[in-house]
DNA sequence: CGGGTAACCGTACCGTGAGTACAGTTATGC
DNA sequence: GCATAACTGTACTCACGGTACGGTTACCCG
């Protein structure tokens, strides 16, 4: 890594934390490149503006929480052959990541950029829609494998379904944050795959 | 209404429709006073900073909310006495409101607080909390006098089902404005009342 | 109908933060 | 060792939140 790559990095690492912790606005320039030992020409090299800031965020952003969702869920499909008991136990190893998390959780870029709308341009907003259309995608072929081996309890989109495991950590963390509960995130992570069990597992007598 | 009060909820009005279109910290109190008709001294004639204003708006959102909420679950009691059958039609009615909203649906106010923490005092964030906790109670109470009648599939805890009302529409939100696809909202509630279903509706073949 | 107060207006000012301009300097890699 | 990348320094502009404060208008109440 060249040494802009490395200022970069460190802006980036640097608002990032600042930017979940505050919030986009609420986060300076200023307060940045200070932490960041740099001028503010030295940003300005860099990055065009904020916009451009917001908009590489949001990029690796996008690539980490891959990561962890690979990781999370590829830990499942080993641990468990079966479409939906990896998908299962995917979903347990996420919540407990989840609860787990270093305090004050951070909440969401994506999420972020929804409330900010109008500080950032279209191609800002188009990135951000791409990322949930990429994470309905990820869900959906997970779905995909267990809706084929299993008949569902009660007919329902596997889109809508993908969503609802987006949809479940956004709103886990809206809620989190408001209340400053960290327990309400993975609680409705293992709410999702109570419901998830309760639409395919095979029938027993009464599940616990 | 005084002439006072009249300006005072002008303001209001005109702060919300742009704080859910734009965010907070993008609506400027300029453009606020100058769509009111009023000088910045009179607006902080009503209120000391953004901070309060915000605190006031939080307040107006919560009643409005209510409201909403109380004629959406009121109208599924009265179309319906048994509990459970009360609010899945509350949550029917709801979707289908949340389906008809007008162009760009707006975010919930308490999501964008959320986001903008450091905007805001203590105070503010106090209030957003109790919001949250406001919200539990409500459907904690609801989903009460369906787990007295019918026994739930699934071990779950009421609080957290409660507070899954709450998520999947912030949830709902936060999709649907990062895609621009309204019926996102409206589809995450029925996959939300398709679990309820599945948790308390007595046993049949398959559920359709 | 007079007066007091609520509900503003006008003007001038300050601090902060985004962003621009541009010339100069240091460091790095080939 | 030299070109270029990676900055620094200084000096601005503009928008916005917020303060200060004196003056003005409108409304209600006795």
């Amino acid at each position: 890594m060249s040494k802009g790559e490395e200022t970069r990095e460190r802006i980036l690492a640097i608002m990032e934390e600042s930017v979940l912790q505050k919030g986009f606005g609420a986060t300076s320039i200023e307060e940045v490149i200070t932490e960041a030992g740099i001028t503010k020409s030295g940003f300005f090299y860099h990055f065009q503006n904020k916009n451009a800031l917001a908009k590489a965020l949001l990029l690796r952003y996008l690539e980490r929480e891959d990561v962890i969702l690979d990781d999370v869920f590829n830990r499942g499909r080993d641990l468990a052959e079966d479409p939906l008991q990896a998908f299962l136990v995917g979903l347990k190893l996420l919540a407990e990541l989840m609860a787990n998390l270093p305090q004050e959780h951070p909440g969401c870029l994506v999420a972020t950029c929804c409330y900010q709308e109008s500080l950032f341009d279209r191609e800002v907003r188009e990135l951000n829609r791409r990322i949930v259309l990429h994470w309905r995608q990820r869900f959906r072929s997970l779905l995909e494998a267990i809706a084929e081996r299993y008949p569902s309890r009660c007919e329902v989109n596997l889109d809508e379904l993908a969503d609802m495991v987006s949809a479940t950590i956004e709103g886990g963390l809206v809620l989190g944050r408001a209340t400053g509960d960290r327990q309400i995130l993975p609680a409705q992570i293992l709410l999702l795959r109570s419901y998830i069990r309760l639409l395919f597992e095979p029938d027993r007598a009464t599940v616990h």
